[in-house]
DNA sequence: GTTGTCAATTGACACTGTGTCAAGCAAGCG
DNA sequence: CGCTTGCTTGACACAGTGTCAATTGACAAC
């Protein structure tokens, strides 16, 4: 039944996604999209008026394949605040890898283009929120540090969980994401949590050398 | 003795830090960085080839202006491997502000150079030189977590101390410099040097509102 | 003073990439 | 049949980088 034909909106987001995904992948012009889709360059503007708006569209029609809200539920569901905080880390931080290309892309033209900067704001806005979420959580359980601003602690959860962040460690650093997720899962928790025990999983990996 | 008359690649490195450090700096362009200069746009590519070899020639003559090796002498006077550790990170997190407009020309320029990412890296690699030494002494003293990777435990502390995430907290969050500081470096001392009580420094920021 | 050299100037051009415009073509449908 | 829709080709304007050639002005050497 999903087996219609595609429509060329869809074909010219989906040919993009494949250009972005490849590995060490240059910022695709519009010409290289259009060749990629199959049709003219002109035929391109004809459904999006911008390549901008392109890399956005695409960046919605991927969350929306992926499901990030169903990613991110479980941490919606967990009972304490330390369990929350533990489930979002690693849900976000198993989803980067699968929005790196297309985020790539829009943080590269966010310098030069402020619609495509607005479009990544609102994304990570969204990202965001459950990071807010579970910094709520653990103070109504009493459990961030004393005195913490909550804005604070939310700023901090969110930087440590960039984009940035897993791309210095795995691509740059070469770590594997199992190591990423114990050490951010682990800094997370300790320094917002207060969970010390959690320190133990930081720069615990063990992994075969590159 | 130094009021002499500035030879004219100067001027024009000059007038490009001037362009790039402004607040919200735009990627200059040659004419803009010409004009800027006082002279033709030809003129400029008489004494560089592209723009990222200004670009490059810019970091230099600033890291150059700025005595980055003098910021970063007191870390390498350092008793002990916390010290060291303590003095590096606040020395760097100090100086990046001195450097960010630069910085972030180069990394945007970076997606699409490579020799301008080239030029970059090679400056981070600089300064994952100076981890690096704060995480050896902290070895000698054996005061890194038992099983730690030297190497691991340097991609961190580089990772943590990354121009981005000062951008993030600083830039993005609206935190003060100060604030920044005391929460990377509890974060760093924490979880690198396992310096528990450095802990209470992370979020125990009161800053009034933006 | 003439000559040479050097730095800078003007003006033109090639090239890449974005975005716009106009005319035409083919398919499907009333 | 004529109309609309989606796509095509081909041309163009514009910005920005980098290159080239011819010219000017200053300054020093002879």
């Amino acid at each position: 039944m999903s087996s219609e034909t595609i429509d060329t909106p869809t074909k010219i987001v989906q040919a993009t996604l494949g250009l972005l995904e490849r590995p060490n992948a240059k910022l695709p012009t519009m010409t290289d999209i259009a060749r990629a889709t199959g049709i003219s360059r002109q035929a391109v503007y004809l459904h999006f008026p911008s390549r901008t708006d392109l890399l956005v569209a695409a960046t919605r029609y991927q969350d929306q394949q992926n499901q990030v809200d169903a990613a991110l539920a479980p941490s919606r569901g967990a009972r304490s605040g330390a369990e929350r905080l533990d489930a979002f880390v690693t849900a976000w931080g198993n989803y980067i890898p699968k929005i790196y290309g297309v985020a790539r892309a829009i943080m590269a033209v966010t310098d030069t283009d402020a619609e495509a900067a607005a479009a990544w704001n609102t994304r990570m806005q969204d990202m965001r929120e459950g990071c807010a979420a579970a910094v709520n959580a653990l103070a109504e359980d009493g459990s961030l540090p004393p005195n913490t601003d909550i804005e604070q602690a939310t700023d901090l959860l969110w930087t440590l969980l960039s984009v940035r962040n897993w791309e210095n460690l795995t691509q740059t650093c070469g770590w594997s994401q199992d190591c990423y997720i114990s050490t951010i899962r682990g800094l997370a928790m300790a320094t917002i949590a207060r969970d010390l025990g959690a320190l133990t999983d930081v720069l615990a990996c063990t992994e075969p050398p590159a």
